[in-house]
DNA sequence: GGTTCAGTCACAAAAGGCTA
DNA sequence: TAGCCTTTTGTGACTGAACC
């Protein structure tokens, strides 16, 4: 009715638009359900947009938070073809230190960018840390991104000085971190997104290498983690062609007190003798403190003692290094006819933010071999039927596949080939331990025989402590950031790589042993059951390899122990509190007799809560407010209702439960306040209370009812308890009619058999138990 | 150091349930 | 049907953990 009045109004009027600035100012919501009509006749009110309106509709957008109006405005009022009158004003918004996310928005909104200046709104919002705000502002126009990225490399240069930017760009105060460090991450992060040449930015990558090094050498010396031959090889490809680089590298082996190894750079990275510094030169020319050098660098190497971790247990000859087609088919025929594979894969990693990883090496190992597929010999022999005979090993689900976080490993295996790509898809019968980790040391502890002796400075994480767990012992990590591209491999990182895929079947054949001698049925079910939601949300479903591991599910696992026995409970004796979104449902449970206390739309969630600790009531909840209250109510007594469908709903409970509704339970208790005790009236008595209800009758006039029991007031309409009876919600019509009306004893309602009853029972009718 | 994935948090918008 | 209140859903930023 009311659109079809505004319509007429806006028909009479000379300029809807000036209405329509009057009614926005006067009420937002107004303003959003009925400004469709401007778009709608947009053409033919063209000539009465004139500017003070469009200034009026922009003040408005001003005024206005909600993103989704003001881009109706600036749509309905053509404000894009006004930016030459709305961009001064935007300008002396900024002057008027106004909120400068506003304006942005607004900025972006009317794309008029290339109108401001670097310093006018860019450098204000990086230096307020509003970046993403800014980048908003970039990411539209390529100018700006330059100008912007080459400031900020003579920024991490140290080639302005940022109280002259602040002064020029008019900002008073800095908010957020201005370290090189966190310059640089943003300079990278941007170079990267508008795709734009790193020559603009030599500061910026150079300081982005040497942070890279500095964390390899941190790697290196203080974590044990990096083997020193690998730390100079990548040393020596980051240091390619800048010669500064070079000498800091210099600097940080004589900082890490190595200057031996800084000796084997400088013949590694042909640095000329200028740039030697004189520690490395003695060394040079004396050849007895060189030797001396030499030992003590070994002796290091060796200090610590092979038994401190966890080893490999099949003979070195038993790892098969494969570079050729002829060894690849014969590999492959082999892991064909194995039913339970490890599987790994080494990358170079990526120093460089330019560079991507690089694969190296798929290890495979079987229960008595370990495949090495030398990736950088392989990868310009296999065909697409190559790639495709070792996704079929993926998606053989006769083959057990056992790996490691393998969710990346398979993106980017998937990027070689179409055929590995579907296999990959198809994938079967994998299992990733670093799932199983997760879930078993929370549910199963007991079957890690060293969860409970970790030393106090345990540092061991992933895969090796994974290792740790089962067999006392971690991983030697040296060469986890090996230098993976040198050919040939050393025997430590051929013995690393076998280990990190034969250790996934060791850690496996332990937990079958283990899970036997605990008496668990099989521990890979106990983990799908853990991993399983019970009530699967419309995300979880989109994709049914992703698993679920979020520790909210934590108590969602099924104990097979813990099984309860199910007994039936009539519906009168069942005692339930729902929440306030299942307000609807928990009438329907009353009008099945089923004691239901109800939140009402004002009460807290865990309002819930108070109600089982009184009553023992099974909470009915849904969504994540189950979640929340999970934490503190048993298993047996709260429910997440799925459907939205009071039908189902209902159904749900009943069978959740093995509720048991007779025919006798139907209205046996009172759908408004849960009182199951009613009164019978007579509808003639009623009739006459209803007559007079609302007159200023002097004096009483009582009757018997409820058979006797009760006294009836005709002209107040209460009973002798006080009970006021709400006899003005029954039509003549059904007093006339039926033979009984029931009255609740609390709150008064009245209820007869008629229409109502029929559709009520109709809507419970498939819960009673015929 | 890099990358990716998964989970968390905050916010805005949409949707549900109830009432008049 | 509209309005109110509340919850759910979707999105993006952020963080931590895993890998190399």
């Amino acid at each position: 009715m009311f659109s079809k009045y505004m319509k007429r109004i806006l028909e009479t009027l000379s300029n809807p638009f000036e209405f329509f600035c009057l009614c926005i100012s006067l009420e937002e919501n107004l303003f959003k359900t009925k400004i469709a009509y401007v778009q709608d006749h947009q053409d033919d009110l063209k000539s009465l947009l004139i500017p003070s309106i469009q200034i009026k509709a922009f003040e408005i957008c001003k005024i206005l938070k909600l993103n989704v109006l003001q881009d109706v405005i600036v749509k309905a009022f053509s404000l894009t073809s006004a930016v030459s009158i709305i961009v001064p004003l935007l300008k002396m918004e900024i002057e008027k230190k106004s909120n400068l996310t506003d304006v942005s928005s607004m900025v972006k909104k009317l794309h008029c960018q290339s109108h401001f200046d670097l310093n006018e709104l860019i450098m204000p919002l990086f230096f307020q840390n509003k970046i993403l705000e800014m980048e908003k502002l970039l990411d539209l126009n390529t100018e700006l991104q330059k100008e912007f990225l080459s400031l900020l490399d003579k920024l991490v240069g140290n080639e302005v000085e940022i109280s002259d930017l602040l002064l020029s760009c008019n900002v008073k105060q800095l908010k957020g971190q201005m370290s090189p460090k966190i310059l640089c991450k943003l300079g990278l992060r941007l170079l990267k997104k508008y795709n734009i040449d790193t020559g603009l930015c030599p500061n910026i990558m150079h300081r982005s290498k040497l942070s890279s090094l500095r964390y390899l050498f941190m790697r290196c010396y203080h974590q044990n983690e990096l083997s020193i031959d690998s730390l100079t090889l990548f040393a020596v490809e980051l240091s390619e062609n800048d010669t500064i680089l070079k000498t800091e590298i210099l600097d940080l082996f004589l900082e890490y007190c190595d200057i031996y190894s800084g000796f084997l750079f400088v013949q590694k990275a042909n640095i000329p003798q200028s740039s030697v510094p004189h520690q490395i030169k003695y060394l040079q020319n004396n050849s007895n403190k060189l030797e001396e050098e030499r030992k003590r660098h070994e002796n290091n190497h060796l200090k610590k003692s092979k038994n401190d971790f966890y080893m490999l247990s099949i003979p070195y000859s038993s790892i098969c290094q494969i570079e050729t087609i002829q060894e690849f088919n014969i590999a492959l025929e082999d892991l064909k006819s194995c039913s339970v594979l490890g599987i790994d894969t080494e990358w170079k990693p990526t120093l460089q933010f330019d560079k991507e990883e690089e694969l190296m090496l798929i290890q495979i190992a079987t229960s008595d071999k370990v495949y090495l597929f030398d990736m950088l010999s392989l990868q310009t022999l296999l065909t697409s039927d190559h790639w495709g005979k070792i996704g079929e090993l993926f998606s053989n689900s006769n083959i057990r596949k056992i790996t490691y976080s393998f969710t990346g490993d398979k993106k980017c295996l998937a990027t070689f080939d179409s055929q590995l790509r579907d296999h990959l898809k198809r994938m079967a019968n994998v299992i990733d331990l670093n799932d199983t980790k997760k879930v078993l040391v929370d549910h199963y502890p007991q079957i890690f025989s060293y969860i409970n002796s970790k030393p106090e400075k345990f540092s061991f994480k992933g895969l090796s402590e994974m290792v740790y767990l089962c067999f006392g012992k971690p991983l030697d990590k040296m060469e986890q950031c090996s230098y993976w591209s040198i050919r040939p491999l050393s025997r430590s990182q051929v013995v690393y790589a076998a280990l990190d895929a034969f250790c996934l079947l060791d850690i496996y054949n332990y937990l079958n042993e283990m899970s036997l001698k605990l008496g668990f049925e099989d521990w890979i079910s106990l983990q799908k059951q853990a991993m399983d939601p019970v009530t699967p949300t419309k995300k979880s479903s989109k994709s049914q390899t992703t698993k679920f591991k979020s520790p909210k599910n934590k108590n969602k696992i099924k104990n097979p122990q813990l099984k309860e026995p199910k007994q039936n409970i009539p519906a009168s004796l069942f005692k339930v509190v729902c929440d306030t979104m299942l307000q609807g449902l928990g009438k329907h449970l009353r009008s099945c007799n089923i004691d239901t206390e109800i939140l009402s739309s004002y009460d807290h969630h865990e309002k819930c809560i108070e109600h089982f600790k009184r009553d023992s009531r099974v909470i009915l909840t849904r969504g994540n407010v189950y979640h929340q209250l999970r934490k503190n109510v048993p298993h047996s007594h709260i429910m997440s209702i799925r459907s939205d469908r009071l039908k189902m709903q209902l159904e749900e409970v009943v069978k959740k439960f093995n509720v048991v509704i007779e025919e006798s339970d139907i209205f046996a208790r009172c759908c408004e306040c849960n009182c199951c005790e009613f009164m019978t009236f007579d509808p003639q008595v009623l009739s006459k209370a209803k007559t007079h209800k609302g007159r200023s009758a002097v004096g009483s006039k009582l009757v018997s009812v409820n058979e006797g029991k009760t006294s009836f007031n005709i002209i107040e309409g209460v009973t002798d308890e006080g009970l006021k009876v709400r006899v003005e919600e029954v039509p003549y019509g059904v007093l006339n009619r039926v033979p009984l009306i029931y009255v609740c004893s609390k709150c008064g309602k009245c209820y007869w058999d008629g229409t109502h009853m029929e559709r009520m029972r109709a809507n419970v009718s498939h819960v009673i138990k015929h």
